[in-house]
DNA sequence: TAAGCAAGCGCCCTCTGCTGGTGCGTG
DNA sequence: ACACGCACCAGCAGAGGGCGCTTGCTTA
């Protein structure tokens, strides 16, 4: 038997990947209706770092991993599968035998060469080397690949032996008898080294019609091997029974049928498993739970994850280990960073093809999971797992704080909580009391101490408020500021809410007051009913005799007089209100009243009892305060607000104070505004809870004492 | 050569964590 | 009315567990 020649040559030009193709389609197309026989194309990686030692041939492994060898001091290329090990061996005893230079994927040195005597190769043209192997001939196209200049990609056709031919090839006659149709091809691939050891092919035998054979004849030392190819992807095994069990699996054929609901499987095992499935039989029952399994490796598998925790792959950078390989591998992904699997769509690359599967579902929208109450759909099946929760909530996990008593319904949730809450670079300065606290939770809970503190003391005055603000406020009273010009008259004040409302009652003809607030209020100790919180906790002095409300209002009054001017930043006492305000309205009628105080008469007016009317005149007391003074007895009651907070009082004071100033009633009362506005009125008992049915309920609580409530 | 065992591949799942939007209470 | 804080929620990706199925190797 003659060894055969590869002579290969690619002429400049002639390396047109797309003619070679077509070619290759139309020769399918041709044996297509003979025994449906398509071309083997395998790609070839040249192997980087895999060298032939001093014969330098060069190592090329394809698409399923299987290497093959290129001996470059060959007068003939010849392609050599061999196994890694093998290569290596080959790599030794091949030492010093053949130059390097000569390199398999330079295609200028795969010239036209005849091979032994026996062997005739033609070029057809095509790119193609026709192989005429003594009786039989075959054909390897060479593709050399367009991108990457390692990288040649081939296409092996074997055709098969004319018939009178096949007595000239005993053996691989006997390996076709019985199926030596027209077009029966074997692909043989043959050591062209001119070597007697490699002269005889070794017999291969096809398995059937879907199969090829390719003999090898490695290289020198190397044994003789065969390889049983499948024809359907590049599977190939020496044995013929392992190349018999993997044929089964492109097999679209079952024969073997379920007797129980008529499914049919390609093997018998296949069929007895899925019996197993009707009989709930698993042969292999794991000793330490319920669990069993069809085969006993999956067993074993399943007790070294659930019980033994046995994981014998450990990980060289990190504690990771694992039960199976393929997971440590995975896991090494992340320290590589490799990401193999590049989305079409984005520039995400995923490490693994399940991630690059999730992921894609953004471009695609699928949504495949679906809550059952709402029929929301997900992306992700933790997605739907974490908004089911929201249906039932009797179960729904709550995650406790450690630090305080706050609860979140997810654990990233509290984390969150902790991070923004529990944890803080610097430690937070209480704007307040000057104290430091670590976190913000602690500094938030400290600053609910000072809720209904009023720690912001005015230093002129008794008064104090509970924020910065409203002591800001408060001292436009001692410097006498009112900031808010009305732009339609000359009045201003010391509020912007003030000046708003002025303008509405006086310079805006459309405005409605809103309707009056319900008595929602109610003493403890009475049930009376009120309609401002501060009427009632005013009120409750009334059952508290120790109560010292009045004494207070009267030195905040007193206090209130202090004016101070602020030049060059320095706070200058200038005067006292009572005196500005004396000077202010000195055309005013003074009276003394039964305290003793100084008067200034505004105006007399009625106020209506249950007992009948009663004239009451509104004064104004040498501190400025307004008072209804009952003519008769002069017994008064101060204007006052006396809310719950005292810059609401402070609010209300001003208010009044402004009243008595409006542009047009020069020295009119608040009352007699009120009385004769009936939309000024209804204002003063929404906005500041001027409360005429209160008022009289007061009366009668505070006998002569007439007290004009407010609170906002 | 068949059968059994071990290992690998691929798929699906869960857990976890990060990010950003939203509703609501509060100041 | 507005800004802000915070719990809640959806979306998405990283990482790893578990298992069905296939393949290689060994042995009877």
């Amino acid at each position: 038997m003659t060894s055969n020649v590869a002579t290969i040559k690619l002429e400049e030009g002639q390396e047109s990947v797309t003619e070679i193709q077509t070619y290759l389609e139309t020769f399918n197309k041709e044996i297509e209706g003979g025994q449906g026989e398509q071309l083997q194309h395998v790609q070839l990686q040249q192997v980087e770092g895999l060298s032939g030692g001093e014969e330098g041939g060069t190592y090329f492994v394809d698409q399923s991993g299987q290497y093959y060898y290129q001996a470059s001091n060959d007068e003939t290329p010849v392609m050599t599968q061999v196994q890694i090990q093998e290569v290596e061996e080959a790599d030794v005893q091949n030492e010093g035998e053949a130059p390097q230079e000569e390199q398999y994927n330079e295609i200028e040195e795969l010239e036209n060469v005849d091979g032994d005597e026996d062997g005739q190769v033609t070029n057809n043209g095509n790119n193609q080397v026709v192989i005429n192997s003594g009786d039989a001939y075959q054909t390897v196209t060479i593709v050399p690949s367009d991108t990457n200049p390692g990288e040649v990609s081939y296409v092996l056709i074997v055709q098969q032996p004319d018939a009178e031919d096949k007595e000239s090839r005993p053996v691989e006659r006997e390996a076709t008898e019985g199926e030596e149709g027209e077009g029966e091809q074997d692909l043989t691939v043959y050591d062209f080294e001119d070597n007697e050891d490699n002269e005889a092919p070794v017999e291969s035998e096809a398995e059937d019609d879907k199969t090829k054979i390719i003999k090898f004849l490695p290289k020198k030392s190397q044994t003789v091997t065969q390889a049983h190819m499948c024809n359907y992807c590049n599977y190939t095994s020496p044995k013929r029974y392992l190349l018999s069990r993997h044929m089964k699996s492109h097999s679209e054929e079952r024969p073997h049928k379920c007797s129980v609901c008529e499914r049919g499987f390609k093997t018998l095992a296949s069929l007895q498993n899925h019996v197993n499935t009707h009989t709930g039989t698993k042969p292999h029952h794991c000793k330490f739970c319920d669990s069993a399994f069809t085969t006993s490796g999956e067993l074993v598998r399943h007790v070294r994850y659930r019980h033994t925790h046995e994981k014998p792959h450990k990980c060289h950078e990190c504690d990771y280990a694992s039960v199976e390989l393929s997971k440590l591998k995975r896991h090494i992904r992340c320290h590589t960073g490799e990401r193999p699997y590049q989305c079409p769509h984005c520039t995400y690359a995923s490490p693994d093809t399940f991630k690059l599967k999730r992921h894609l579902r953004i471009h695609t929208g699928e949504k495949p999971y679906e809550c059952d109450f709402c029929q929301a759909r997900f992306t992700q099946s933790n997605s739907l797992k974490a908004h089911k929760l929201i249906h039932n909530v009797g179960d729904k996990p709550v995650f406790q704080c450690e630090l305080c008593p706050t609860t979140c319904g997810r654990k990233t949730d509290l984390r969150i909580h902790v991070q923004k809450l529990h944890t803080s670079d610097k430690p937070l300065k209480c704007k307040r009391c000057g104290k430091t606290f670590p976190d913000r939770y602690s500094y938030k809970l400290h600053s609910k101490t000072h809720e209904g503190e009023k720690c912001y003391k005015c230093d002129l005055c008794p008064y104090a408020s509970i924020s910065a603000r409203h002591l800001e406020s408060h001292m436009l009273i001692h410097t006498d500021q009112k900031p808010y010009q009305c732009d339609h008259c000359f009045q201003s004040f010391r509020q912007k809410q003030l000046l708003k409302r002025h303008c509405n009652l006086y310079h805006n003809p459309s405005y409605v007051p809103p309707p009056p607030q319900e008595k929602t209020h109610q003493c403890p100790e009475c049930e009376r009913p009120f309609r401002h919180k501060g009427n009632l906790i005013r009120h409750m002095a009334v059952h508290d005799p120790e109560s010292s409300l009045q004494e207070k209002q009267q030195a905040l009054k007193m206090g209130r007089q202090k004016k101070i001017q602020i030049i060059d930043g320095q706070r200058i006492e200038v005067m006292t209100g009572y005196e500005e305000e004396e000077e202010d309205e000195d055309d005013m009628m003074a009276v003394e009243g039964s305290d003793g105080q100084q008067y200034v008469v505004l105006e007399v007016i009625q106020l209506a009892d249950n007992q009948g009317t009663d004239q009451m005149a509104v004064v104004a007391s040498e501190d400025g305060d307004l008072v209804m003074q009952d003519p008769l007895s002069q017994e008064s009651g101060i204007v006052t607000g006396t809310g719950e907070e005292g810059d609401e009082a402070e609010e209300e004071e001003i208010e009044i104070d402004q009243l008595k100033m409006e542009p047009g009633t020069p020295n009119k009362s608040s009352s007699q505004n009120t009385q004769s506005d009936p939309k000024l009125q209804k204002e003063m008992e929404t906005c500041f809870g001027f409360d005429e049915e209160e008022e009289e309920e007061e009366e009668e609580a505070n006998a002569n004492i007439n007290i004009l409530q407010t609170i906002s």
